[in-house]
DNA sequence: TTATTGACTGAGAGTAACTCTCAAGCACTA
DNA sequence: TAGTGCTTGAGAGTTACTCTCAGTCAATAA
C-alpha cells in the first residue's frame, strides 16, 4: 500500500492531480485508512497507470471517465473499451509523427544557429530563417 | 499572401489561436490589407511554423515569447537561441519516449482486450488488467 | 507534558492557453 | 438592395490542472 507521495513519486505525477483524479472517479477504490488518509493498492495503481496514459495521449478527462466507467460496469464493454483503445493508439501514433516533424524544424534551427556561431555570421535580415526552411521544405 | 483562414487551414492552428498569438505578439510582422484584414506573408508563416512547433513540444507561452523577443533583438542573442533550440529539443526526445511508453500499455491493452473478445472470456474480477500488467513489467 | 514538525485533508481560488460567442464592418452576388 | 459570407476586436467561458489555506492527526523533541 502507497500513500499519496509515494505514488506522486513513482509515477510521476502531482498529489494535487491524483486528488483531482480521485475525487472525480478517475481512481475507483482508493482505500483510506483509520485518520483518512488515502492508501494506494496495486490494483488502484492500474488505474493510475491507465488514467495517466490516456492524458498523456491527449485524451479529454471527459472521455477517460467513459473509459473507466465502462470498466466498471463490467464483461459487457469489453468491445467498446477494445474500440477506445484502438482509437487512442491511433491518436498516440499521430502524435509521435507530429513530433517527428518539430525535431526536423528544431534540427533545421539547431544547425542554422550552429553554423551561425561557427562562422560568426549574422542573421540580421532573416530572424525566423523563413527562406531557409522554405527551400528546405520545397 | 494568405488570409488568416488559409493559414489555419495550412498549419492546422484554429482562426482564434492564430489570432490569440497574433495579438499577444507570438506572430510579429503581420501586414493588413486596406480593409484591416490580416494578411500572412511567406517571412511571417516561419514565426507561426516555430510558434507551432515549440507549443507542440510543450513550451509554455511565456518562453515562447522570450524566443520570440530574442530573435527580434538580432544577432547578439543567436547564442542564447541556440541553447533554447537544444533545450527545446531535449524536451522533444524525452516525449517521445514517453509517448513510446504509453504505446507499449496501450498495445498490451489491446492484446488483452483482443483475446478476451476472441476467446470471448471475461475480466470480471480485473477491471484494470493489473495483475497482467504488472507481471509483464515485472 | 507540551510543543512543534510534517503529512495529510477538503474546499475553493487562481492560472494557462485556448475556445467560443457576439455585434459590427465590408464586399461580393442574385 | 438584401442577403451571404468572411472578417474584425472584445470579452466571456472552458478544461485541466495548480496552488493556497485552514484544519486534523500522529510522532518526535525538549
Amino acid at each position: 500500500m502507497y500513500t499519496i507521495k509515494e505514488v506522486a513519486d513513482m509515477m510521476d505525477v502531482s498529489e494535487h492531480t491524483l486528488r483531482f483524479w480521485a475525487k472525480n472517479g478517475f481512481i475507483p477504490d482508493i482505500e483510506r485508512d483509520r485518520n483518512n488518509i488515502r492508501l494506494f493498492s496495486e490494483h488502484t495503481l492500474g488505474w493510475v497507470k491507465i488514467v495517466k496514459c490516456l492524458r498523456n495521449v491527449g485524451v479529454d478527462l471527459k472521455s477517460v471517465k467513459k473509459y473507466i466507467d465502462l470498466c466498471l460496469v463490467g464483461d459487457s464493454t469489453i468491445q467498446e473499451r477494445y474500440e477506445i483503445i484502438l482509437e487512442t493508439k491511433k491518436k498516440a501514433l499521430e502524435q509521435m509523427e507530429d513530433l517527428k516533424k518539430q525535431l526536423e524544424l528544431l534540427d533545421y534551427k539547431e544547425n542554422y544557429y550552429k553554423t551561425l556561431i561557427a562562422n560568426n555570421l549574422m542573421d540580421k535580415y532573416n530572424p525566423t530563417n523563413e527562406k531557409q526552411i522554405l527551400a528546405k521544405d520545397a
